[in-house]
DNA sequence: TTTACTTATACGCCTTGACGAATATGTTTT
DNA sequence: AAAACATATTCGTCAAGGCGTATAAGTAAA
């Protein structure tokens, strides 16, 4: 229980860089693929891998393949058996909420949410698995 | 008021180094003299110096000159007019909380009370001025 | 099995920042 | 003024990590 849990340090650090909060800011509460992330974000392809595989180092978040896709999402930090959180999960919890004041990130999250309603305006996204909106004002259409 | 604020990015990054969580840790609460940072941490006094100063330029400490000794504290980001706590204010404080989870950050504290409660003990505090106790069961003596 | 597609990694370059050591700055005391 | 003390800054060195570019690896379709 005491063991050195969670390396506050690797944390932070993985915090410290604005290319990776707009990221968690995206993944939000869900599962989020990460053609997504690379047309929202508008950021080169292996640039966004590689803040991706930092925050997996950094056990912040956690990715599952289907098929050719990617989907990644935020791990919140091991819980202290019961329910209670643990410190580093309430401090990464405080910071999505956080990031939510913040108007770009804002805007980030409109544009995922239009992506997520009209993939075919994002050339890149026909046919690429939608991710539940972040906003829940997106009830979108079901992938074919 | 949606004045970019405060840059997360920096904010992050000051909290991204294990010396520099454990002098957020010491200074808790409370205002603390340089001295007790470096006799606690049992640091080198440059080092202790600009780590500070770091925390100083991310606006997370602030520093007041009493004589020759120099006392820092930990600055909340800005609150949002009302009472209302801005997002990097939460963060920092249960960021604190984290921190007081764990047994290194405890020891820390720790040899502070005892520092303060006889600064005899440590040669290099003799008459240096005794922060207020981070733990409140150590009531100290008042400085000649 | 080729081809196309999605994602990850390797490489070289450059910036940031951490460190120890030395030294500078500012303040009080003598 | 000089000496003593507390703290800050500078310098040189080094490792971490950010970026663009190129390429590898994994999967699905043709």
């Amino acid at each position: 229980m005491a063991k050195s849990s969670f390396n506050a340090e690797r944390f932070f650090q993985a915090l410290g860089d604005t290319t990776r909060l707009r990221l968690l800011n995206l993944m939000g509460e869900q599962e989020i693929c990460v053609c997504y992330l690379v047309e929202i974000l508008e950021q080169p392809q292996p640039k966004i891998s590689r803040h991706l595989a930092y925050l997996r180092r950094a056990g912040i978040v956690a990715a599952r393949r289907e098929g050719k896709w990617m989907h990644y999402r935020i791990v919140m930090p091991p819980d202290n058996m019961g329910t209670a959180q643990t410190g580093a999960a309430q401090v990464l919890r405080q910071t999505l909420a956080w990031l939510k004041e913040d108007r770009k990130m804002q805007a980030d999250r409109v544009r995922l949410s239009k992506a997520c309603c009209s993939p075919k305006k994002f050339a890149a996204l026909e046919g690429a698995p939608i991710p539940m909106p972040v906003d829940t004002d997106c009830a979108c259409e079901a992938r074919p």
